[in-house]
DNA sequence: TCATGATATTTGTAAATGCAAATATTATGG
DNA sequence: CCATAATATTTGCATTTACAAATATCATGA
């Protein structure tokens, strides 16, 4: 049978787009995009991240990341930095411009968070977010097992 | 404060672009993409959809979507119509080659919801869709709120 | 130490994407 | 009935994206 509005990669996908719609077109308006803001909030939660983690972290695919790089070092909000102890390993770090516009980004973000779960107890939030957070931890286990096989 | 992974539109991005990577890789031993599948499962749910519902049941950007149709329509999986009472229209329809094509997608899909699921109980699963749907319940009453002050 | 393989990132290139404009058709008010 | 506005879809075009290949550096073992 299978309804569409009963899968939950479906529900997933509709809900994220939405979200990200709306939030990209708000802070166009802020001269930034959702890709940099990932990378800006990823920084924010730990500085100094390679290109590698900053991938995991914001699920943007390591090369596409490379050129949102680029364009935000361009726009001096961050810097990239050789590894010393590997020159293989580039780090990224936040410039004071690039703090800034995290800052004014923020309260957008905690805003359209707000939004969202509009309606839900705080248990409800809570539980939401541990079993999004079950969900991304089943398919991380999938890809390991794919890559341990190779 | 915010860290990143207690933020919702985060985490639901993360689940989300996993299940897309795995998935998509997956089924492109199929010969077709996630685009496609998301047109099929919404034409299965119900056939006969113009271009704009449809771009709403899949989220894909209208104009987007009106060259993924184009593709897909090479390829003899949909076909394309005219409505006769409003020529502005034009509704889709999967061809028999396209319903031979969802029904071999279809229980990838079932194993990928499976896997996604992993380790949820029934009620936390029902609970999990409940959520996602009032999630997009409350982006969709933002989006009409603003074309209601255009 | 040197050759070979592994790892991290970037770049080449073709395809996908999204905004804005164009096109086609229908609805509305005078 | 006609002009104008509204709606549905497609197309022009610049940007973004992703796969694969290239580059740069490090690790390993003979």
């Amino acid at each position: 049978m299978l309804p569409l509005d009963d899968y939950v990669p479906y529900l997933l996908n509709r809900a994220g787009a939405r979200i990200a719609q709306a939030f990209s077109e708000e802070i166009r308006g802020l001269g930034t995009t959702l890709q940099a803001w990932r990378v800006l909030a990823a920084l924010r939660d730990r500085d100094n991240q390679r290109v590698s983690e900053l991938s995991d972290h914001t699920s943007i695919e390591i090369s596409t990341l490379s050129r949102v790089l680029d364009g935000m070092q361009k726009q001096g909000l961050i810097a990239r930095r050789r590894a010393d102890d590997d020159g293989r390993v580039v780090t990224l770090h936040v410039t004071p411009a690039g703090r800034r516009l995290t800052d004014r980004i923020l309260p957008v973000a905690e805003r359209y968070e707000r939004i969202a779960i509009n309606g839900l107890s705080a248990s409800e939030t809570a539980t939401l977010k541990r079993l999004l957070r079950r969900l991304y931890a089943n398919m991380d286990a999938l890809n390991g097992k794919r890559e341990a096989a190779e």
